[in-house]
DNA sequence: AGTTGGTTTAACCAGTTGGCAAAATTAATA
DNA sequence: TATTAATTTTGCCAACTGGTTAAACCAACT
């Protein structure tokens, strides 16, 4: 069996509950003790303090932001299966995570010094994607394009529907749960579509 | 001169400040009093509570963040000037109040209901840019879209340069304050020019 | 059974925070 | 000037919250 679920798993995922909810300001020691279902103290005994707790939280939650691109960059597989490969992989981690963008954001705003320490050795390297649009642009793949207003546009479109699922499904879908959701599956296909025909080079 | 500052507006002004800065869980009274240079107990006289002074500030602000679109809608202007138009004022806004589409997003999604409520009737009309973008796709101006997913595409593309600059600052540009400067002027003629790119019909 | 070490809990504390009541000050009106 | 009303401040409090301490519990080993 072994069902001996240990402690500190339990504080962990009922803390990435509570702060990617409540932010940190809004989350309460006491609140992540009952939906871990141990007592408040026991917080403390593993991880000394609030901030403490939060960092463990904020620092797992943005590696899980930052887009994951080792694995695809190392194929060679043609650029546009790479590309959407890259929004299906993106899309899927926020359809899993739909409070990560808004978590992220609004703490690195309230504290950017501090939290771009804890993050500095995230292993995110840009330049690889740089280069990798470069060379389709010189390939003539492509048009034209800066790499990294072409990576800001795309994940610019990728978030926002996450981001503003309230305002998306309140004032364009009237609170219908279901059309948003449809909305959703067909972002994919969209995003693709949109990019593609934007950057594809015409004969 | 009636350089004659009326307490209320110091309130509203340092309020706003604060709570974009904070969110509503971060802000605390004294902070909006020390800003606007007046007693604490003052704000709960012309305001109730905090909550009160939240609200009025929330929805404000929410009214700011959504596209204003009525003046746009009503010139008979070719629609990429239009289209144009549009992404310069959205833009235009976001320089001015940075902070404003993480603040809104957060907050929403910290209580929606609640929220929800306050600015059930802010008179935005998404039907109106729907059946405007319908109406290009019928001309043959523009591909066939699906006018939601495209006007989603612009609006992410605008506000993920704002809400992402600690990360973008950070981690693209090397903390480079100027970098990313220049890089926010940029934005507008490289979304338009994505955006036509990927929408005009081609002969 | 007794001992030892790690784990969990109950009880409590000190600092903070939103909010209030009553006094004090200023402005307006008679 | 006297009086009334509006505005501002001082001082305070009750509730909440992160954190601590000491006791209780429990498994493993001797």
């Amino acid at each position: 069996m072994e069902q001996d679920i240990n402690s500190e798993k339990l504080i962990l995922n009922a803390a990435k509950e509570v702060f990617l909810e409540k932010g940190f300001d809004g989350a309460r020691m006491q609140e992540i003790a009952d939906r871990a279902g141990i007592n408040k103290a026991l917080l403390h005994y593993y991880f000394r303090s609030k901030d403490n707790l939060f960092d463990a939280i904020f620092k797992d939650a943005f590696e899980q932001f930052l887009p994951r691109i080792a694995g695809i960059m190392t194929t060679d597989k043609p650029f546009f299966e790479k590309l959407e490969f890259f929004i299906d992989t993106y899309l899927n981690m926020l359809s899993e995570n739909p409070h990560l963008p808004v978590f992220v954001m609004h703490e690195i705003n309230r504290s950017p010094e501090v939290l771009i320490n804890i993050i500095r050795d995230s292993g995110f390297n840009p330049e690889a994607l740089r280069s990798m649009i470069k060379k389709e642009v010189k390939a003539g793949t492509i048009n034209p394009v800066d790499p990294v207003h072409l990576i800001v546009n795309i994940i610019g479109m990728c978030l926002f529907p996450y981001m503003g699922k309230p305002i998306l499904q309140g004032f364009i879908f009237k609170n219908n749960a279901e059309d948003y959701q449809k909305f959703l599956t067909e972002r994919k296909k969209e995003i693709k579509k949109f990019v593609i025909n934007s950057i594809r080079k015409k004969v």
